[in-house]
DNA sequence: GCAGGATTGTTTGTATACTAATGACATCGG
DNA sequence: CCGATGTCATTAGTATACAAACAATCCTGC
């Protein structure tokens, strides 16, 4: 489940101090290695990118553990979700909507209808369009499964105090809608 | 380049005024669609996981234009900034560095090798070991990359005023290393 | 109306991610 | 010294992402 966490590599650390070129990485006091003389040191895990991309892959994993009774995933269950309001969009409205490339769409959706979940369909005034629909099956699906969403969310922001939450979320939206 | 941003949507919404079945996503004050008469609305862009995950698109897509005369990616970047800080270590404690699957590693440490930035040696101590180090070419490379890593970050934060930055990078230090 | 431009959806190619299964090697307890 | 256990690295399979290139359609301006 996941990787990312510091807290792994320094047990794993402490665990072989006999590795000579092995030196801590704890935030913030850090030691200078064989390259990093520079000024104003770089210093990866205090970059937001790569913060980002920790919290996500954490975030990910939470989503898959919560959910794994439904086999599905975060993106798949973002697009039937976003049917289940809607009740039919095309399909790259559908990528804007979930924040999906038209391509991952694609594969996304193929694999929605391959479970059953979702049903294409046609627009009489445009031939361009593919207006997509969940089936009974995907309606019931979805239904079960936003009942169960709710403590991913919980379950994700655990580690923060209640006070912390509102912030986040309104930075991380800011940066999502830049 | 990306795609998560709901303003593109907005715009779109607003641009097919005739799509009968479109309706508004502004965050918030939402209408109720086919499905959505439950209790306590489940609002997809409000929570934590979709809100990283298009956070996390939007700063990869930075790092790509920023970085854009190196043709790196955030990982192998992360790669090699370690090997930098480091000297030498093995793939797989490379992996727990840089938060990347031992799988993910071979992969990006191949595409590192093919290039030529990086090299394998081998543990005398441990033949299970296969020690990684930065070849002249890959050492110069990443210092010159360093040197614009932190534009990334400024530029990813931009959206955000000095004093979210702080609590932002807090929060989600938390809830990656959980 | 018709050419030019924009949009929709697909496909191909590259780079992540993670699971699971494997093979080689280490280490430890006895 | 030996087997149980654990670690390292690779490989195969699945699911995202995004760029780029296309075919089929729409829509607009002249």
């Amino acid at each position: 489940m996941a990787v990312c966490n510091r807290q792994t590599l320094k047990a794993q650390a402490v665990a072989r101090p006999a590795s000579a070129t092995v030196e801590r990485t704890a935030r913030g006091k850090r030691r200078r290695g064989p390259g990093s003389s520079r000024a104003a040191a770089y210093v990866l895990e205090d970059q937001v990118g790569f913060l980002l991309r920790c919290a996500h892959q954490r975030a990910s994993d939470t989503f898959k553990r919560v959910m794994a009774p439904f086999g599905i995933t975060p993106r798949q269950f973002a697009a039937l979700a976003k049917l289940d309001d809607l009740g039919s969009v095309s399909q790259n409205q559908l990528g804007r909507l979930t924040a999906m490339d038209p391509a991952t769409v694609s594969g996304v959706v193929a694999r929605l209808m391959a479970r059953g979940y979702v049903a294409q369909s046609s627009d009489p005034n445009d031939a361009r369009l593919v207006p997509l629909v969940l089936t009974a099956a995907g309606a019931k699906a979805i239904g079960a499964m936003k009942a169960v969403a709710a403590d991913v969310s919980a379950q994700t922001l655990k580690p923060l105090s209640n006070r912390e939450v509102g912030p986040l979320l309104a930075a991380l939206a800011k940066l999502g809608a830049a």
